[in-house]
DNA sequence: TTGACAATCTAGCATCGCTAGATTTAAGTT
DNA sequence: AACTTAAATCTAGCGATGCTAGATTGTCAA
């Protein structure tokens, strides 16, 4: 009894180590150099054990961006101070979202480009994944008359800003002003 | 010399036909179904004759990705009707974009998604990116004092949209509602 | 007609995701 | 303690991929 409780127990590491060694592989040399056979000689077993705990690679690319999620929510309300003015608030998390994106650009691409097998908005959807989305409503409540809606705008612009000038689509020299644009608007806007 | 002109003629049929086979397939099975070994064979030439034409794969994907600016462009102006007041033209512009980018998915994700080897903001980018930025640029100018960083922004936020929605990420079905929202902020916004 | 050069193809390398089937290891039973 | 059975793990390989070296064909000018 206490040994099925053993080998679980190692079975969840073991998965743990797969998926550390995935997100450190992917940050390190980016996602194309996470391969199977890549992550099996990490962890030192043979390739068909990912295969026990992962469907496919997609899923491994989940987990990684399951860990985002769970870290992006936590990061974003944290950047908040306690009774902040509203305004100030809106800021702090679109300036904490941009600094998450871009410190940490292979997980947040395993968290929002590449196929990862996670959905969204939908009923399945994990409660890691309701809470980020939380800690944006928040900030974006006081300003707006649908805050689900706004909230999904405000995801929304501050995706964009954070994947155009990760592909060096728009001037990584005035990301302060496009923050300071996208504050000033839902200040004033709805 | 007639010759190498027929040459140079049919050079540039044969990699129009490459390009428009790439853009063909991806937009039928995605681009994951796009490999060199597939488009040599829709061509009926052997795959080393591809690389006479393009450095690699993703040289391709960039080829189909400057149809798709070169179209963009000009879709964006078509969609303002002549004289129409900017809020209106605001309007269109914004869902315009949205449609191009669902309609379709595969050249909008060569364009903004996938490696493709295109270079943006920087001195040596192509005329049609300028222009596809200008086209937005003019719709966005009567409304804020930095056009530049206020274009950043609306691109962003267009694209932000698109790609969430595109992935599940946020509830296609409110997608007008979030128009509405993005045309009203930058009409009262800065 | 021949020689040279360009155009094109065949064949193959290294690598990928993934899996069937053999093999080892460990657990439970006499 | 030896045996049986089942779980855990590995070896080996399939069918793809992007890309390329080297052989082969075709096309010109001398």
């Amino acid at each position: 009894m206490g040994i099925s409780e053993r080998k679980e127990r190692e079975r969840l590491e073991r998965e743990q180590r797969i998926v550390a060694a995935a997100r450190t592989l992917a940050q390190r040399d980016g996602w194309a150099s996470v391969t199977v056979r890549r992550l099996a000689q990490e962890i030192e077993y043979s390739q068909p054990v990912l295969y026990a705990h992962f469907e496919n690679r997609d899923a491994i690319v989940g987990a990684v961006a399951l860990e985002g999620f769970a870290e992006l929510g936590p990061t974003l309300r944290a950047s908040v101070r306690d009774g902040a003015p509203p305004i100030d608030a809106l800021r702090d998390v679109a300036t904490a979202y941009l600094v998450f994106a871009f410190e940490r650009p292979a997980l947040y691409e395993a968290m929002f480009v590449l196929p990862s097998g996670l959905r969204f908005a939908k009923s399945d959807t994990p409660k890691v994944l309701r809470d980020t989305f939380g800690a944006m409503m928040v900030v974006v409540e006081p300003f707006c008359s649908d805050p689900e809606v706004a909230t999904e705008y405000f995801w929304a612009a501050l995706h964009g800003l954070a994947e155009l000038e990760r592909h060096g689509r728009i001037r990584a020299s005035h990301r302060a002003e496009r923050v300071r644009l996208i504050v000033a608007m839902f200040a004033t806007g709805d």
